[in-house]
RNA sequence: CGGGGUGUAGCGCAGCCCGGUAGCGCGCCUGCUUUGGGAGCAGGAUGUCGGAGGUUCGAAUCCUCUCACCCCGACCA
């Protein structure tokens, strides 16, 4: 491609509304354009990045054994009603009616499609198993669109569905698929983790998100650095206390805290550890208070209390219902002296083997100390684990201690079950001529994302470092003075010629600009190798060869090519 | 949706408190010079000052209402 016949348009400066880096850079690079909040044009310069992404995907799909089918982006309303999520995946969907006032939405994903075309198709145990694919714009209403195509309303995704007949066969496509997954993202050069997840809305049984490690990240994964476990925090298992709980040592005493509404300014005030407090968080589920206790140091984890028995609708209390309960303000609750016969308590597993601990003494302005189950309040109705791992906390599977870090999810798999198949009623017939329902499996890319997380990966001062897959172009040649000087039209036009019939995707910097502008615009756009060709070089029989990124044990600085060589050298640098 | 903030030229911003009819840098256009790291000089174009209403002799500026966008918290590829 030629720079002068193509469309570049870079800027010195980003506009004010982007944050992160690699939001910046894409707007800067000319790669994307804002039409409204989360929607945004691909323009040329990203859109070749975008597709290459999308041809890596594809052909893993392919490898994977995944066939490719295109469904429609507008989904009538009955499929989501038999399924049960028109109202459950709701605000996030992007709801509209036609002409004849019928309800449509514009796809969010796509297994109500999928799994209509699977009980039309499928008939027997015989066709099974099947993996189909597409790639595809999906759109959904984010409450908060942000970070440019990170988090975007309409954003391209890879999503696969596979059937089954059995259980393992589900198994053994999922395996597959965790090896696609890891082999995309290998190649597309991020650094990756998998990790266990929570279904969420998909639902299902299994599941793990492929997170590109990132500060910027807007998930957290715990990890253990001594073993291979990793999940996502919403999931991360807080084991219970190794040691069981201590007996009471102390006398429950009512301590005067009159400004101290948090665990941190209590136990400042009392000049004790933190983790000696408890902190209530009063919460209705059913209509029904109920009261969650924690260490003072712990955070809530809202996905696992959900999950609990009677919590699925579960919200933290107003002020309003917290009075009528404990007659006292947020600041000062605390699980002594309540009518238990009418309020649940149920506590975290380490909240629950703590002994003369701290907490609110349901009165404004005092806390208590020397708190004990069993001697002061009754042991608590349930324990489980409801809070967020922290840093230091034993590992699950027995093996170090966890550790955090921040995540970009850019993939997911899931093991279904039957789910949707049940629901929608997709059977097949069994050796024996029975009616079964059929096993699903679905596996999400983020292709859209992978862009841009790949720069929040790769990027120095100057701009973008592409990794070689999924660059726009592969290499670009800087040609100085290309309108002016016939020496450099040629050398330039020959390497340009040369390199295209080898099938390299080369662009050729044509335009009548200055040096630095084409350099800074070479480095801004990220592309890996660039070769400067000038008549001061030419002179002397050679042109300039310079990696975006130096490899290992390259020295980054411009290297002088004999111009004889060049096309055999960079021939083989670009086919390694 | 709750809290905070911003809307002035294509982009980044100043002007607003203290009303007098809009400016700077980058970019763009023309000419000359320049040509190995975002050029120099000279000339030029571009704004319903987000929108509507009000106050006033006069509003970018003050008041009211609206819309859009961004940031912080509850969703997910």
């Amino acid at each position: 491609m030629r720079a002068s016949k193509f469309f570049i348009s870079t800027t010195k400066e980003a506009p004010s509304e982007a944050e992160l880096v690699s939001h910046k850079l894409m707007l800067r690079a000319g790669l994307i354009k804002r039409l409204g909040s989360g929607l945004y044009t691909w323009m040329p310069l990203g859109l070749r990045v975008l597709r290459r992404v999308e041809a890596v995907v594809r052909e893993e799909m392919n490898r994977a054994g995944a066939i490719e089918l295109l469904m429609p982006a507008v989904q009538p309303a009955e499929l989501w009603e038999e399924s049960g999520r028109w109202a459950v995946f709701g605000p996030q969907m992007l709801k509209i009616k036609d002409r004849h006032q019928r309800d449509f939405c514009f796809g969010p994903t796509h297994e109500e499609v999928i799994t209509d075309v699977a009980r039309r198709e499928i008939k027997s145990y015989r066709q099974l198993p099947l993996n189909f694919y597409q790639i595809q714009m999906k759109f959904r209403d984010e409450i908060r669109p942000r970070f440019g195509v990170m988090r975007a309303r309409e954003f391209l995704m890879k999503d696969a569905y596979s059937f089954h007949a059995s259980r393992d066969s589900l198994i053994d496509t999922y395996q597959t698929m965790y090896g696609a997954y890891t082999r995309v993202f290998t190649r597309l050069g991020l650094t990756f983790r998998a990790v266990a997840a929570d279904t969420g809305a998909i639902g299902g049984s299994g599941s793990h998100e492929f997170h590109v490690l990132a500060d910027s990240g807007e998930d957290l994964i715990a990890y253990c650095p001594d073993s291979d476990y990793a999940a996502n925090v919403e999931l991360a298992e807080a084991l219970a206390p190794a040691s069981p709980r201590a007996a009471p040592q102390e006398a429950l005493r009512e301590v005067d805290t009159p400004k101290q509404t948090t665990c941190e300014d209590v136990a400042a005030l009392l000049d004790i550890p933190l983790t000696q407090t408890v902190k209530l968080i009063a919460v209705t589920a059913s209509e029904q208070m109920v009261i969650v206790l924690l260490r003072g140091d712990h955070m809530l984890n809202e996905v696992k209390l959900g999950k609990l028995e009677g919590m699925a609708d579960f919200r933290l209390a107003n002020e309003a219902e917290i009075r009528a309960v404990f007659a006292c303000p947020p600041g000062f609750l605390g699980p002594v002296g309540l009518d238990r016969a009418k309020i649940r308590l149920i506590a975290d597993r380490t909240a629950a083997a703590m002994s003369d601990f701290v907490c609110g003494a349901n009165k404004p302005k005092y806390h208590l100390t020397g708190v004990n189950f069993g001697r002061d309040l009754p042991e608590p109705d349930f324990v489980a684990d409801i809070r967020n791992v922290t840093p230091g906390d034993p590992s699950p599977d027995g093996k170090g201690a966890l550790q955090l870090c921040r995540g970009i999810e850019v993939g997911h798999v899931f093991q279904l079950g039957s789910k949707y198949s049940q629901a929608m009623n997709a059977t097949y017939l069994d050796e024996a001529g029975k009616a079964q329902a059929m096993e699903m499996g679905c596996y999400g890319i983020g292709v859209s994302r992978i862009v841009a997380s790949a720069i929040e990966q790769h990027h120095d001062d100057k701009g973008i470092i592409w990794p070689t897959s999924m660059a726009p172009f592969l290499l670009v040649i800087v040609a100085i003075g290309y309108g002016k000087s016939e020496m450099v039209k040629i050398a330039a036009d020959k390497l340009y010629a040369d390199l295209m019939a080898a099938g390299f995707d080369v662009l050729l910097d044509d335009r009548d600009e200055r040096p630095g502008v084409m350099f800074a615009d070479a480095e801004l756009i990220g592309i890996p190798y660039r070769i400067t060709v000038g008549e001061r070089g030419l002179k002397d029989g050679v042109i300039e060869y310079q990696p975006r990124r130096p490899k290992a044990g390259e020295s980054g600085e411009a290297q002088k090519i004999a111009l004889v060589d060049a096309k055999e050298f960079l021939t083989g640098l670009l086919e390694r």
